[in-house]
RNA sequence: GUGGCUGUAGUUCAGUUGGCAGAACACCUGGUUGUGGCCCAGGGGGUCGUGGGUUCGAGUCCCACCAGUCACCCCA
């Protein structure tokens, strides 16, 4: 490498050719499933109004979240933000666009590029893609499983298997607060126990403690209030209804009460699915509900609910469950030529063939170049038939075919060389 | 923001008590006029992450910084 060249930001990354069959794979499989599903493309810009993020996001979230935002403070006092996420602003997009006039509801995906300044780490980039699914305008169970099978569906047809469903309810305004006080009263009874980072948490965000990672904390938390002893009756029976469904569906969950979101907007159900052996972040997708995240924003009362899934994590756990993608295809023919008139012609072929519809390959070489050579990028690049515009075929009007694959060169007339070669079975 | 580990060719890595910078693979060229793969020969490519220090002499020892990686914090 020379030196001083300008090299990539921390946490971003290329994704060379060798990657793009996964990325493929994974786009071409999640647009199909949910188009199956119902759900429409909608794409949002990359960057938006800064109040959208810190508004729906919640100032009441933690501090830490906005300063992992990329915010850049414009010379006209403007202030823009790259997207952390999509919730926020595929709400503000159906406010805006005036999609509460559509049919309800109205059933959205993307896929596209997100952006948190946060310190790299196994599957967690400063730049990420997401494949992105919500339904809103409706309060129906059925549509959190709608938007849960999706996720689900579009892991199992990726084929891979160790997955299973994180499930918990958040609550809502009406029993939340309930609920943290109670968990407030229980740790505060148990102060002694909680290391000085589970103390702050416990001033700055209880809930968070529920996932907390410090040692003795399983043990102290089997004892602890949960909160699905502490929801309404709206939110209970939400709750009941969808894992009804999920049951009806032989659909297997796993109940965690520890499964919490640090943003506030999060109401009722909160899922994750979690696949087997990518390090500390098992998580492939995160969604839940967000009942009062329109209000938040601005807009009337609209519920809601969806999930992001990350592509990079979802490559991580294909390459450990040792999935393949199908390799993309690769030219059939090449045009191999010695300069001058042969060069000419090759070139002619190779834009007739092209427009013919076949994949075509041209020999570069500014001098006259071997046939040696030529020929052994021809079989790095896996071509399968060469076409050979020498001095001595062109002299009879005709070019020579050299099967790469095994068999006999063959010669045909320049005029019939696009002819021959359609009937190739590549 | 915090901590562990790691930085040598495009890639994976070796490099002895401090003594001329290496291998494999990849890439390029050639092996008698223009015939691939296998084989053989040759070639290009490195401020040894960066800067300082110790030393006659540093890839090697010391310090700082940077980057990668894994974990914590946080996680939309």
């Amino acid at each position: 490498m020379f030196l001083n060249t300008i090299q990539r930001l921390q946490g971003f990354q290329d994704v060379l050719p060798d990657e793009q069959p996964y990325w493929d794979l994974i786009g071409r499989q999640a647009r199909l499933l949910a188009e199956r599903f119902g759900f429409q493309r909608l794409d949002i810009p990359i960057i938006e109004n800064s109040d959208l993020y810190q508004r729906g996001v919640g100032t009441g979230s933690d501090f830490f979240v906005q300063k992992e935002m990329y915010t850049i403070e414009e010379g006209d006092g403007e202030s823009i933000t790259l997207r952390p996420e999509f919730t926020a602003g595929f709400m503000r997009a159906y406010l805006e666009n005036g999609l509460s006039n559509w049919v309800q509801p109205v059933k959205l995906y993307t896929i596209g590029p997100a952006f948190r300044r946060e310190r790299p780490q196994a599957g967690r980039f400063r730049q990420h893609s997401q494949f992105n699914a919500e339904i809103i305008g409706e309060s129906d169970p059925a549509a959190d499983l709608e938007v849960m099978m999706l996720a689900m569906s579009l892991y199992r047809e990726l084929g891979f298997a160790g997955l299973t469903f994180q499930l918990n309810s958040t609550g809502c305004p009406a029993c939340k607060p309930t609920y943290i006080e109670a968990l407030k009263t229980f740790l505060q009874d148990h102060l002694e126990k909680l290391s000085p980072l589970d103390q702050e948490r416990l001033r700055r965000n209880p809930l968070r403690i529920l996932d907390s990672k410090e040692k003795g904390m399983d043990e102290l938390l089997a004892d602890a209030p949960h909160i699905l002893n502490y929801l309404c009756a709206d939110c209970e029976s939400h709750f009941a209804d969808l894992r009804g469904l999920l049951d009806a569906l032989e659909q297997s969950y796993t109940i965690n009460f520890r499964l919490v979101r640090g943003i506030d907007y999060y109401t009722k159900t909160v899922f994750e699915v979690w696949a087997e052996g990518i390090g500390a972040q098992a998580a492939v997708c995160g969604g839940g509900r967000y009942d009062i995240l329109a209000e938040a924003l601005g807009g009337p009362p609209t519920p809601g609910v969806g999930f992001g899934s990350g592509i990079e994590r979802i490559i991580r756990a294909l390459k450990e469950n040792g999935v393949h993608p199908p390799l993309p295809p690769v030219p059939s023919v090449m045009l191999v030529h010695f300069g001058g008139r042969t060069k000419e012609e090759a070139v002619k072929l190779t834009y007739t063939l092209r427009q013919a519809g076949i994949a075509t390959r041209l020999a570069f070489a500014r001098e006259r170049r071997s046939l040696k050579s030529q020929l052994r990028e021809a079989n790095k690049q896996q071509i399968q038939t060469v076409i050979i515009v020498g001095e001595s075929e062109l002299a009879e009007g005709k070019v020579a075919l050299r099967p790469l694959t095994g068999g006999e060169q063959t010669f045909v007339a320049l005029s019939e060389v696009v002819g021959v070669v359609s009937s190739f079975e590549f």
